[in-house]
DNA sequence: AGCACGCCGACT
DNA sequence: GTCGGCGTGCTC
């Protein structure tokens, strides 16, 4: 028996908290690791997880405290899930107990049972003979009740319930008798044969091979890239590699970065199999996500889908993980307290399951394409679309040498024209909604400022208010200038404004949008769909939201009306973001049996990078972007961290950076830059800052980060900011 | 993070 | 005289 065990536990501290064994009354023997057990913490009582057991503690023994209570008899994490933890923990320099608060579900830490389990009622050998004994006998509800569960031999809570809606009371009365006894069976459920309804269609060659490759390594860690251009059939190599992997017995894990792509990519699962799913999201209720956890966790499902944190989900026997649009930053956790990137965890867990992971997406990332260049991962390409279709012609409109009307180039107006005279449907993409980004004062010069961020407010002019995207702040819509009066008015475009400028352009014909405030509620996305796939709808105006994998087969023209937010970025990845953006887009035009057209609006057409994707495609840009990484020494060419903070004071947030900084006391090879102020440094009534870690080596920089955050910690400048460090950081401000 | 203890302002 | 502001200290 060991003296102690270690446990994590919710709080920001970097450290386990040692625990006598439980004395003896209540718990159920010594616990596990990876169990959850109830402990006294200071003055509260919390659920941590135990991570190891050990001999002795650092801690005087005097100073130990005894666990309460052993949540669980066998972990809820199995031991693959339990590694992930601990080494996502360690790589992303967080607390292990908020790292695993942030991988299971919150019921299961409010310590909720890890198995479905149903309540049972039985009557106990002295309430069968009290019964034959003709009691109880002036409670007419408890004898019936008494009767039935002796006559019965026992019933669930759910069967009782059914019976009678007033059966609790006497349930009650019959306990304290001890009559009647009640407890918790787990429910084991048995997954029946897997069945392939309907086999899919006939592979193309390029899909088949790569379903071969990574098939033939089933049993071992590879990591395989489908670059596939959109409309080339990645889907369904997914969906064959998964047929075999549930062939085999064993279960597979896939990733998604929003919620918004699992209902279309579980119809194409459900549709082909008949095997139990378990969907894991955001927009789960408490309930719902510890019913699809558990649905994981005891196998019962058997191709679990989900988004970020179900890179987590224990799945015994895993045999396959799928990482789809590896590329999407939303994979990337980037709020909050731990910061992960699910598609590298993904990798992790991969290796230490011995199984394949797959990244899938048309454009992938660099530094997963910089991982096949180096040949640590293996490169499957998809060239061809099915069938007829084709793929799309880009071509740039130059905004300095056409009429421009809202926003909208004439060549692209005439385009529109011609392509809805054909009957093909139209996607105009702006990545901006609202109706207008600025509201100025035509005298004074007046801009709407909003007052807890620097930015602009936005003109929403349906709802005549001005609303602030970085903060949510909402007012109504001056109809005049708040400084002198006089008139003020919308400058620049948004969706709402570029829905109504077609609107007149093309009173015939009927437009649809899709942006974060025409799908407010679930079915709206649908809707939109719905009109699509109809021909109801003839133009789909949009911002991001329509480049994330949504089929629209008959169209035939897309428009970028501004391609330029990007170009000029001093966020090093702003390049790769945009190419991205650009070719997703450009992808949903052509994909049934009409070619596709893109028109995209520019004032640089002549910049290298517009120039270089139009040549050259995703693949040229790709070079060229690496090229220009490498020489920057940018990732992947380099590793980097960011320790970010916000306080009330612009002041504040530069000096705990600072003195953080001044601790520091970097190896060679690892620099530190700053700190300096964010892009936009106050948001939401809070100035930002960060201060940037940079090595050529991923040791180093861990090493260094080991050593210098426990100093970090315990500045008492910390305790004025919030801080946080991010580690393999996305997004640089 | 919680949750305490601990000393200084406006209220029953 | 107390209720309560958030400064600082601790949690095995």
């Amino acid at each position: 028996m060991p003296h102690v065990f270690r446990v994590a536990l919710d709080t920001p501290l970097r450290r386990l908290f040692d625990y006598l064994p439980p004395t003896s009354a209540g718990a159920a023997g010594a616990p596990a690791p990876g169990a959850r057990v109830r402990v006294p913490f200071g003055r509260q009582r919390l659920v941590g997880m135990v991570v190891a057991a050990a001999e002795r503690s650092d801690v005087p023994p005097e100073r130990l405290k005894p666990i309460l209570e052993v949540l669980d008899r066998q972990p809820v994490l199995d031991a693959a899930a339990l590694e992930l933890i601990v080494w996502a923990a360690a790589y992303y320099h967080h607390p292990l107990g908020e790292v695993f608060a942030g991988a299971v579900p919150k019921a299961l830490r409010l310590g909720a049972s890890a198995t479905a389990s149903e309540e049972r009622w039985l009557a106990t050998d002295a309430g069968a003979a009290a019964f034959q004994a003709g009691e109880p006998s002036r409670a007419p509800r408890q004898r019936a009740l008494l009767g039935f569960l002796v006559q019965s031999g026992g019933a669930s809570t759910a069967e009782l319930n059914e019976r009678s809606g007033t059966w609790r009371e006497a349930a009650r009365a019959l306990l304290a008798r001890e009559w009647i006894a009640s407890s918790e069976l787990a429910l084991v459920s048995h997954a029946g044969p897997t069945i392939v309804r309907v086999p899919g269609p006939a592979l193309l060659s390029e899909q088949s091979m790569a379903v071969d490759s990574v098939a033939a390594s089933l049993a071992q860690f590879g990591a395989f890239v489908l670059h596939g251009i959109t409309g080339s059939g990645k889907t369904e190599v997914y969906l064959r590699l998964i047929e075999r992997v549930l062939a085999a017995g064993r279960r597979a894990l896939v990733l998604v970065p929003e919620i918004g792509l699992t209902p279309q990519l579980l119809t194409r699962f459900r549709a082909r199999f008949d095997a139990p799913m378990a969907v894991l999201h955001s927009a789960l209720t408490d309930q719902e996500r510890l019913g699809a956890w558990r649905d994981a966790f005891s196998g019962h499902a058997r191709i679990v889908l989900g988004t970020r944190s179900a890179v987590f989900a224990p799945l015994p026997d895993l045999g396959l993980i799928v990482v789809d649009e590896e590329h999407d930053a939303s994979l990337k956790q980037h709020e909050g307290g731990f910061r992960y990137s699910a598609r590298d965890l993904a990798l992790v867990r991969a290796r230490h399951a011995q199984v394949p992971v797959v990244l899938g997406s048309a454009t992938p990332s660099l530094e997963t394409l910089h991982n096949v260049a180096t040949g640590r991962y293996t490169l499957l390409r998809l060239q061809r679309r099915p069938a007829q279709a084709q793929p799309p012609v880009l071509k740039l409109v130059d905004l300095r040498a056409t009429a421009v009307q809202s926003g909208i180039s004439t060549p692209a107006v005439l385009a529109i024209e011609r392509h809805l005279a054909e009957a093909g449907q139209v996607l105009v993409f702006l990545n901006r909604r609202g109706y207008a980004p600025t509201l100025l004062c035509t005298a004074c010069g007046w801009i709407a400022p909003c007052r807890e961020c620097d930015a602009r407010l936005t003109v929403h002019l349906a709802a005549s208010r001005l609303r602030c995207h970085h903060c949510g702040a909402d007012s109504p819509l001056p109809p005049r200038c708040p400084q002198c009066g006089f008139t003020v008015k919308s400058v620049g475009q948004g969706t709402e404004r570029i829905e109504q400028t077609l609107g007149s352009l093309f009173p015939q014909a009927s437009i649809a949008r899709l942006d974060r405030d025409t799908v407010r509620r679930r079915g709206d996305m649908e809707d939109v769909m719905r009109r699509m796939a109809s021909g109801e709808a003839h133009i789909l105006v949009g911002t991001q939201m329509v480049t994330k994998g949504h089929d629209f087969p008959n169209v035939t023209l897309v428009v970028v009306l501004n391609a330029d937010q990007g170009l000029f970025s001093t966020d090093f990845r702003a390049p790769e973001r945009l190419a991205q953006t650009i070719v997703q887009v450009a992808g949903r035009a052509g994909r049934g049996s009409k070619a596709g057209e893109v028109l995209i609006q520019t004032e640089f057409p002549e910049h290298p990078l517009l120039t270089n994707l139009l040549a050259a495609g995703y693949d040229g840009f790709a070079r060229a972007a690496l090229a220009e990484r490498a020489q920057a020494r940018w990732p992947p060419f380099s590793r980097l961290a960011a320790l970010r903070d916000s306080a009330r004071s612009a002041d504040a947030a530069l000096v705990f950076l600072a003195e953080a900084r001044k601790l520091a006391r970097p190896p060679r090879g690892v620099r530190l830059l700053g700190p300096v102020p964010a892009a936009m440094a106050k948001r939401a009534g809070r100035y930002h800052a960060q201060l940037l870690v940079e090595s050529a080596d991923r040791g180093h920089l861990h090493g260094f980060l080991d050593e210098w955050l426990p100093h970090v910690e315990e500045l008492k400048s910390a305790r004025a900011v919030r801080w946080s460090l991010d580690v393999d950081p996305i997004e640089l401000f």
